[in-house]
DNA sequence: CTATCATGTAAGTACTCACTCACTATATAC
DNA sequence: GTATATAGTGAGTGAGTACTTACATGATAG
């Protein structure tokens, strides 16, 4: 829908226009749903004015990308900042973090296996494996701190729990997505999440 | 490519071999890229003789689902058929027969976030949140049962347990997937699993 | 042996979509 | 105020893709 008379922005406020929305759209219609036209129909553009912007379709979901992988380190660096102190919040806020974003973002599952990433674009596919990768060297270090400090049972490798608690964010956010999004990201994740962190403390009795 | 010359087959062998094809073309290119084209390419047909069989694109992924829904609960069931005295182990294997169908249709989890099923059919969404839910159950029936005979611990929710198992399955998955398939799906998911069951054992001293 | 029907084909149609090109309007620098 | 660069437009093009139609052929029943 063209929305009335359009305006005419500077080329970086239309790329971060373009990106929100493509994310916006990919949400509601899925990834690969998202024209060009409809983009530039969602950010009051004609379909030509897009490629003033971007010169291949590619190129937006590469800025979108990119955009996601700010957010992400942000809200790391964020949780870990307000949380330095004590490992084991510092690792839930960590994780909770991850829900607020696919919360704001929830087209982030459905990107991951979009034919854009998955097949179109080798890089992207990559870039996401090295974030993934970061995040879950955050959380490592988190639990081996909470290890360190005795609050952790020592008996369980930091690796493989930090890749357990990467399942659960993404099998809950699959979850999710499947159920159309039926239920509390947020509520459901932190009881999970404290599940799964209670079986990790050293009984202290 | 067209191989050769064209046979003459049954409808039901052609029905078949169309939806294997498709699962096996969706893992190589994406669901979304598999065109009725390319489709009838791999399984030695014209386009046309396509449509003979299934009126419709998307009611050739309606039988694909079918088709998965199946081999699941066959899985499924045989897993518990054959370890239906210990509930862990039942457990246990029940998780294993999961990943060996995914290892074996690695299409599975690209399928559930194509715009097929997400987006284009409802109906196929729904069936797929049935399956997860019918496994959720069984599941849980089995961690219960562990919970009875003091294998497991019993102050934990098992419904909420049970979902932690699912998400270690589809985060796994994810993470396998992103990875371009680069580990061993079973060999991480043992693992894993173990990691994740060994938790949920009471401590015996 | 032949009629019949299920399985298959060749060649389209209609539509969507990424991308282009020649041109226009507007902000800003001087 | 005018030149210039930047943002935007209208009207295409070609490639891809789901689905159709009219016709062909091989298996099987009587």
């Amino acid at each position: 829908m063209t929305t009335g008379k359009r305006v005419r922005k500077s080329a970086e406020e239309r790329k971060f226009e373009i990106v929100t929305a493509a994310l916006k759209l990919a949400d509601k219609s899925g990834p690969d749903r998202v024209t060009t036209e409809t983009l530039a129909d969602a950010v009051g553009l004609t379909h030509a004015g897009l490629f003033r912007h971007f010169p291949r379709k590619i190129s937006i979901w590469e800025a979108v990308a990119e955009y996601i992988g700010e957010q992400m380190e942000i809200r790391w660096a964020r949780a870990e900042r307000t949380n330095s102190d004590a490992p084991d919040t510092r690792l839930r806020e960590l994780l909770l973090s991850q829900l607020r974003l696919i919360r704001t973002f929830p087209a982030i599952p459905a990107l991951l296996f979009s034919r854009e990433l998955q097949i179109e674009n080798e890089q992207l596919r990559k870039d996401f494996g090295v974030l993934m990768k970061r995040f879950h060297e955050r959380l490592k270090n988190s639990i081996q701190d909470a290890q360190a400090e005795k609050i952790f049972r020592a008996d369980l490798s930091a690796d493989d729990t930090a890749y357990l608690l990467i399942s659960l964010i993404q099998g809950l956010t699959v979850r999710w997505s499947v159920s159309a999004h039926r239920f509390s990201l947020l509520k459901e994740g932190e009881r999970l999440i404290d599940l799964q962190l209670h079986s990790l403390r050293l009984p202290r009795k």
